[in-house]
DNA sequence: AGAATGACGCTGA
DNA sequence: TTCAGCGCCATTC
């Protein structure tokens, strides 16, 4: 309910982690986050991966917003206090159409992460 | 400590 | 295709 701020406290480990993978996913380049938790060892823990991503000190230069659900879709809520449509605007500056309901081509525009991942 | 809450994901209706 | 129901698990209340 109340929105925790991050904002000073210091990132844990497993922040750090999801951030430093996320900025790698290469321009106009998709990722779930579940595939994100998978890529890091941490099968199932895709919710945590959002929640990282929730931490960041906006602005950032990390590519969060390219990391989207399963569904293919931005996930929509109010409890994002906008950050959802902002996600929306930089991807579509960046060239991917995203409708009025947050869906958008995620097969077209899945990153294929260069293997092997080396942290 | 126990319950509630999600920027999730999969299955089944 | 949409939607409810669960399982999941760190964070919050």
């Amino acid at each position: 309910m109340a929105r925790p701020d991050a904002g000073g406290l210091p990132a844990g480990p497993w922040d750090q982690r999801v951030w430093r993978l996320v900025a790698r996913i290469p321009t106009a380049r998709l990722a779930t986050y579940g595939q994100v938790a998978e890529l890091l060892g941490a099968w199932g823990r895709a919710r945590q991966v959002g929640w990282a991503l929730r931490r960041l000190p906006l602005p950032t230069a990390i590519p969060w917003h390219r990391v989207v659900n399963a569904r293919g879709s931005i996930t929509m809520t109010p409890s994002r206090e906008g950050s959802d449509w902002i996600q929306r605007d930089l991807l579509v500056a960046e060239g991917i159409p995203v409708d009025a309901r947050g869906r958008l081509p995620l097969d077209r525009f899945r990153w294929d992460p260069p293997l092997p991942l080396v942290f």
